[in-house]
DNA sequence: AAAGTTATTGAACACTGTTCAAGTATCGAA
DNA sequence: TTCGATACTTGAACAGTGTTCAATAACTTT
């Protein structure tokens, strides 16, 4: 029974998800598997390759908005965005240093993840001009891989003895989502001024 | 004529402003201080102690907006928060890798940089609830750094012959500056609700 | 000069990602 | 069934990384 791509994959996002980014080695990795490390080369093109699989893997579970026939009006798109970037924010809580992984690919590729640019296509669709749509998606992943990174950090350090006073999960949620709100009051006036006179596609 | 701490943290500030943070290793350091790399470690703790100092020494030249008798109504609240964001951005450009860095030890420490934190500390001059002003800054700076690491990034890829097309500098701070509008416009809708009736320390 | 403190060396430890010639399976065709 | 080609794995090496520490050297102070 040969080793298979799958199964490189699937061990290396186990070693992820249970004992976090310091832990996924490439030797760790195919001592799982009871491999050479040279073994793994011939699966993936490398160390940075493995992470944007698994970065993607990640975000799998965002639901993306339907973005045909999907939030025009100013309201709706916002209400849209915020879902999903508690979405977001979600799907990478679920794996240790799933942030750090996610804005390790994003930032090498920042197309690299349809997740993430998701957000760039719902200030698009509520009519915003297509770089300042892209602008105003950047800075909500920014945000949010910022904010989860130092989330996931402090609870691993927390967890690793260091770090006296860690705030409970509520906190954190209570402050993403101020800090989001923040955001999305921006945006609601940025749709405002921009959105809505080429609203719907091309008419 | 012996080591000093500062020679240490002057070349290693050297290094990393020219040749960028992969450059930056302890047997790099040590080789341009004719030194044995265990030397390094009388001088300092070790190498995340020592990329603290250099984060420090990166955000040196942002002028601290003076808190006392500084800007109590919102309009000047946000002018002042626009001008520090601003300053920090350029102090983070004028060092190759400056964000990462400066990422780097406001992730493990975020109270360590004095300069982040005056974020903060505006929103709560400016009337805003201690938790909330954290809440309000931390977002500026996860803006602020994600936005500038990504720019350094991108710039240092394409340097080094990777990655085809590369935006401007000037539609990199268009960018920035639009994004920061955003958190901006959502601040001053903060300041409008929180704001005023504590605007001035204890009365 | 002797003693004491401060600083540096040299070597090692335990890792990291990555490459590659050589070897072993596995499978389709003759 | 044997031959060859393709698919895959090994084992070893390369070139690094941060960090520690006994021994040694270099200054100061007594």
């Amino acid at each position: 029974m040969a080793l298979t791509r799958e199964q490189v994959i699937d061990t290396a996002f186990g070693i992820l998800r249970d004992y976090g980014i310091a832990d996924l080695s490439m030797r760790r990795l195919a001592r799982d598997l009871n491999v050479q490390p040279g073994a793994l080369y011939w699966h993936v093109k490398n160390k940075q390759d493995l992470l944007g699989v698994l970065a993607v893997m990640i975000l799998k579970p965002v639901k993306q908005p339907a973005v045909d026939g999907g939030p025009a009006t100013p309201p709706a798109a916002i209400a849209s965005l915020r879902l999903h970037c508690r979405q977001i924010r979600q799907a990478l809580l679920a794996v240790r240093d799933g942030a750090e992984v996610v804005a390790l690919t994003h930032t090498l590729d920042p197309l690299a993840l349809p997740s993430l640019q998701g957000l760039t296509e719902t200030f698009a669709a509520a009519g915003v001009t297509g770089t300042r749509a892209a602008w105003a998606g950047r800075a909500l992943v920014h945000y949010i891989l910022g904010t989860v990174t130092q989330e996931q950090t402090r609870s691993g350090l927390a967890q690793a003895g260091l770090l006296a006073e860690a705030p409970g999960p509520l906190d954190e949620t209570e402050a993403f989502n101020f800090g989001l709100e923040l955001l999305l009051s921006g945006s609601t006036e940025l749709l405002h001024n921009d959105g809505g006179q080429q609203s719907r596609g091309v008419d």
